[in-house]
DNA sequence: GCCAACGTTGGC
DNA sequence: GCCAACGTTGGC
């Protein structure tokens, strides 16, 4: 099973309103690299909620609990017969005891070839497995 | 508010 | 196909 980090900005939708809704359709990914990354997301995949902005830090774990599927509100395939604008569904499952800062992961040198620290812009990615015990560590899960 | 680091667009 | 101009993201 994969563990991704994605990006949000609480203002637009927190790990709080996941909380709320319980179950969420993660939309609105359009840029190219993050596109694949999310296309390759599976039911039962882990999910590193990041909060972007003022608060710069990981803030909850969540599931996946629908794999990628074609956008209903944005339907169409790429040229390799892929949904053009992919989405999944997202359940959460608890927040982190102590949110991991950005600035925590930069103070890290095992983090300095993490996607989060090199390619700032990208809001979907994968988390190699020795990052994602590591991060669930920093977080007191 | 600024700007670095991208990605995208369109003229040629 | 190249690249200048422009747009966007997100950290600072």
């Amino acid at each position: 099973m994969a563990t991704f980090l994605f990006k949000t900005e609480p203002g637009e939708y927190s790990f709080a309103d996941l909380q709320k809704d319980g179950v969420t359709r993660w939309s609105g990914v359009s840029n190219a690299t993050a596109l694949i990354h999310i296309r390759t997301a599976r039911a039962g995949d882990d999910v590193l909620l990041y909060h972007t902005g003022d608060e710069r830090a990981i803030v909850g774990l969540a599931r996946v609990s629908k794999a990628a599927y074609e956008d209903p509100d944005n339907p169409g395939k790429n040229d390799r017969g892929e949904p053009r604008a992919a989405v999944v569904d997202l359940k959460p499952l608890k927040p982190f005891a102590r949110p991991v800062t950005l600035a925590a992961i930069k103070a890290d040198k095992r983090f300095a070839e993490f996607a989060l620290v090199k390619l700032s812009r990208l809001s979907v990615m994968p988390v190699p497995p020795d990052l994602d015990r590591l991060l669930r560590a920093m977080g007191g899960l």
